[in-house]
DNA sequence: GAAGATTGTTGTTGACGACAACAATTGTTG
DNA sequence: CAACAATTGTTGTCGTCAACAACAATCTTC
C-alpha cells in the first residue's frame, strides 16, 4: 500500500531502440523523461490521467530543485523543514511533522542531519519537557536566506518550463494542498 | 541525491497540540495532510513553491488512486505499465521502461508481479533474442478494462477535489510531461 | 571474427513512508 | 493524590522505489 516517486539529478544518456518497430534513430536527452522518439509509443494511452502527469512533473521539478540547490546540498524535504522552523521558531517536532505531513520518526533523522550541520537546534521545552523547541541557528538563518535565493531561481526554472502564467495558475489550483 | 514521496491509504487519527502556543483544540481529520488547526503554522512560509504544492497534491492523488483501485490491487505504476503495453503490444522492456521513466531493473520486478498474476506475458522476441516482447494476456485485457473504469472513477474524484475546469487546465499545463 | 554495445537480470545502497514498541513525561479520572 | 491513559521523541523493522554496478546472453560494427 505504498507508492513512491524518486528523483535524481543525474543525466541519462542511453540510446536504445525498440526491437519490434525498428527503424528510427535519435540522440539521447538529458533526463529520464521520454524524449521525442519515445513519445510516439502509446501517445494518448496515458493522456487524461492527472496522476501520471503530476508524477512526471514532480520528477522534473524535484530534479531541478535538487540540481539548483545541489551546491548547498539541500533537498526539498530539508528545505521545507527549515522553512517551517524559520517561520515558526519554537515549534515541536510533532507540530512540524504534522504541518509537513512527515512521520515524526522520519523527522528525527532529518533533524539529526540538520543539527549535525549546525543549521537547526533542538531545545528542551520548559513547559513540556517531553518535547523539543526547534530553532534555526544563526548559521541556519543565514544559510536559509541563501537557500531561498536558490529556491527562487528554481521557481524561475519552473516558470520557464511551463510558462509564467501557467505556474501561477498551477499554484492557485493547488493552493488547497499547500 | 534522491527524493521520495510515499503514499499510503491508511487514515491518520492523531490529534496533538503544539506545546508552545497552547490553547486550541480540534478534531482529527482523515488524512496526513495538515488540518485547519495546523494551517496557521507558517501559513505562507511554503506558499509560492510549486514543488511543495505538487508534492502534496501528488500524495493526495496517489492515495485516492490506490484506494479507488484497492479492490483490484493495482497501483499507479502497475496501471501505467499495463496501459502502455496494452496500447503497444510487443514492446520490449527497455522501451516500456524508457517510455515511463522507470529503471529497467525496476520494471523487471513489476513485470514479475504482473506475469505471476497472469496479466502480462513475456515472449522472447524472434528478431532480437535478448529482448522480450510484452503482451497483455486475455485475462490482462479484460482486467485492464476494469482498471480503466476504476481509474476513470478516480479521475472524477480529482475533478471533485480541485474542480472540473481546474483539472482540465492542469492536464493542459502538464501535457508536456505526459 | 573480435570488440563494443544492448537487453534482461540480480544485487546493493540510500531515501522514504508506515508501523510498532519504548522511556520519559504529561493529562485525566476515579 | 494515585493509577491509568495519552503524547513526544526515539529506535528499529519492513516494504517501496530510484540509482548503480556487474553480469550473461545476444546483437552490431568494424
Amino acid at each position: 500500500m505504498t507508492e513512491s516517486i524518486h528523483v535524481s539529478n543525474r543525466a541519462a544518456k542511453s540510446r536504445a531502440e525498440t526491437p519490434a518497430p525498428r527503424g528510427r534513430k535519435r540522440a539521447g536527452n538529458g533526463g529520464s523523461r521520454p524524449d521525442a522518439g519515445d513519445l510516439d509509443i502509446g501517445l494518448d494511452a496515458l493522456a487524461g490521467h492527472a496522476g501520471y502527469a503530476v508524477r512526471r512533473f514532480q520528477i522534473w521539478i524535484f530534479q531541478d530543485f535538487i540540481r539548483t540547490l545541489g551546491a548547498v546540498d539541500i533537498r526539498p524535504t530539508q528545505y521545507s523543514v527549515m522553512t517551517v522552523i524559520g517561520a515558526n521558531p519554537g515549534l515541536s517536532q510533532m507540530a512540524v511533522a504534522k504541518r509537513l505531513g512527515i512521520e515524526r520518526a522520519r523527522l528525527v533523522h532529518l533533524l539529526d542531519s540538520l543539527e549535525q550541520r549546525d543549521l537547526v537546534s533542538r531545545v528542551r521545552s520548559a513547559t513540556d519537557r517531553r518535547s523539543h523547541a526547534l530553532h534555526l541557528t544563526a548559521r541556519g538563518r543565514t544559510a536559509l536566506a541563501q537557500f531561498r535565493r536558490l529556491a527562487a531561481e528554481h521557481e524561475r526554472h519552473v516558470a520557464e518550463k511551463i510558462g509564467k502564467e501557467n505556474r501561477e495558475k498551477l499554484l492557485q489550483i493547488l493552493s488547497a494542498f499547500t
